[in-house]
DNA sequence: GCATAGTATCTCGCCCGGCGAGATACTCGC
DNA sequence: GCGAGTATCTCGCCGGGCGAGATACTATGC
C-alpha cells in the first residue's frame, strides 16, 4: 500500500495536520467563549479591518464570510448581545451601519492569537535566515496553490449530476 | 501601529492566509458535491481508516469529529443516502458497524486532494533538501504549537463568565 | 441457562445558524 | 420631488447538531 507512489507526503500530511488541529482549536476557542465558529470568524475579520483602518459595515463582513444578507444580521445580532461590537449608524450614510469593535472582541483576539503568534514567533528563532526564507517561499508556493486550486473549475467527480447552480459565486 | 512590536509576522499571516483558503476550498467542493463541510471531513475521516486498514466504525468516526451519536448517526445517513459509504454490521460484534467507503467517496476524495497534493509535491521540487528539512521542521514546530494550545487549559479572556462546561471535552 | 452490567448504535424532540424573499430606510441623479 | 439603486433588517423555513432515552447486543457472575 504504501510502496507504489513514493513521492514525499510528509509535508502535505503536516500541513492537513496543521489546517485540521487548527481549525478544531478555533472551535473549541469559540464555543468556551459562547460563540459559533463563524462569530469568531467574524470578529477576526472586524479585527482585521480595524487594524487595515477600514470601517466594517454588515456588508463587508457577510461578504467576506460568505453569508447572505439575513445570516449577517442574525451573526451581528449575536455578536452584539455579547457585546463584541456595537452598531453605529453612519451619519454621511445614513443606510450604512458601522461595526465599532468593543475592548473585549480586541482580547478576545489576542487571548486566541496571542498564544500562537509568540508561539511561531519564537518557533522562528532557532532557524537561520536562509532556512526562515525557504519556509516562506514554500508558504508562499502553497498558498499559490490553494488559490489556484479555488479559482480552478468546479471538476466534479464522475456520477455527480449538476448542481444547478448557475449562480455559483 | 505597524512600528512597535516588530516581529516577523509574515510566516504567522501566510499560515492562516493557508488556512483560511483551505477551508474555503473545502467548504466550495463540499457545496459542490452536495455535501455538509462535516460530510467532507467525515470522508476524510474514512480514507484515511480505510488507508490505515482500521475498520472505520461510527463512533470512531463521531469521536474524531467531535459529534455526539446524534449527530453521528444522521452524518452518517446522508453519507449512505449519497452512496458514499454503507453500513455493514459487525458479524463478531453484532452491536458494531462497520462503515465501507464506495468507490465515488474515494473518487470525491482524489478529486478534493489530487491537485493539491500534486501542487505540493512538485512544489517541493524547486527546493533543495536542506530546505525541504527546514520546512518540514517547522511546521512540525507549529504543528506541536497548535496541539499545545488545544491541550492548554480555557485560558479566558477578562469579564467572561464561566461557560459552566464541567465535562467540557 | 439467566440476570446484571456495560457498550454501540439509533430514535425523538428541540435549538439555532443560515437561506430566500421581501420590507424598510436611505442616497443619488434627473 | 420622483424613480432607481443600495444597505440593512424582518419573516418563514430548512436542516445540522445536541441531550435524553430506547434498543440491541456482548461479557460476566451465579
Amino acid at each position: 500500500m504504501t510502496d507504489e507512489a513514493g513521492p514525499d507526503l510528509r509535508l502535505v500530511h503536516q500541513l492537513r495536520a496543521i489546517t485540521i488541529e487548527l481549525n478544531l482549536l478555533g472551535g473549541e476557542f469559540a464555543q468556551r467563549n459562547r460563540l459559533h465558529p463563524t462569530d469568531l470568524r467574524a470578529l477576526v475579520c472586524l479585527l482585521d479591518a480595524a487594524r487595515a483602518g477600514t470601517p466594517a459595515t454588515p456588508g463587508l463582513v457577510g461578504a467576506q464570510l460568505g453569508l447572505n444578507s439575513a445570516g449577517t444580521t442574525a451573526l451581528l445580532d449575536r455578536l452584539e448581545r455579547l457585546g463584541h461590537v456595537r452598531r453605529v449608524r453612519d451619519t454621511r450614510d445614513r443606510r450604512r451601519v458601522l461595526l465599532a469593535v468593543e475592548e473585549r472582541a480586541v482580547a478576545l483576539g489576542q487571548a486566541f492569537f496571542g498564544p500562537l503568534i509568540s508561539g511561531i514567533v519564537e518557533t522562528g528563532q532557532d532557524f537561520s535566515e536562509p532556512e526562515l526564507a525557504a519556509v516562506r517561499r514554500f508558504l508562499g508556493a502553497v498558498q499559490g496553490i490553494v488559490a489556484e486550486q479555488r479559482a480552478a473549475a468546479p471538476e466534479r467527480p464522475p456520477g455527480t449530476p449538476s448542481p444547478a447552480d448557475p449562480t455559483a459565486g
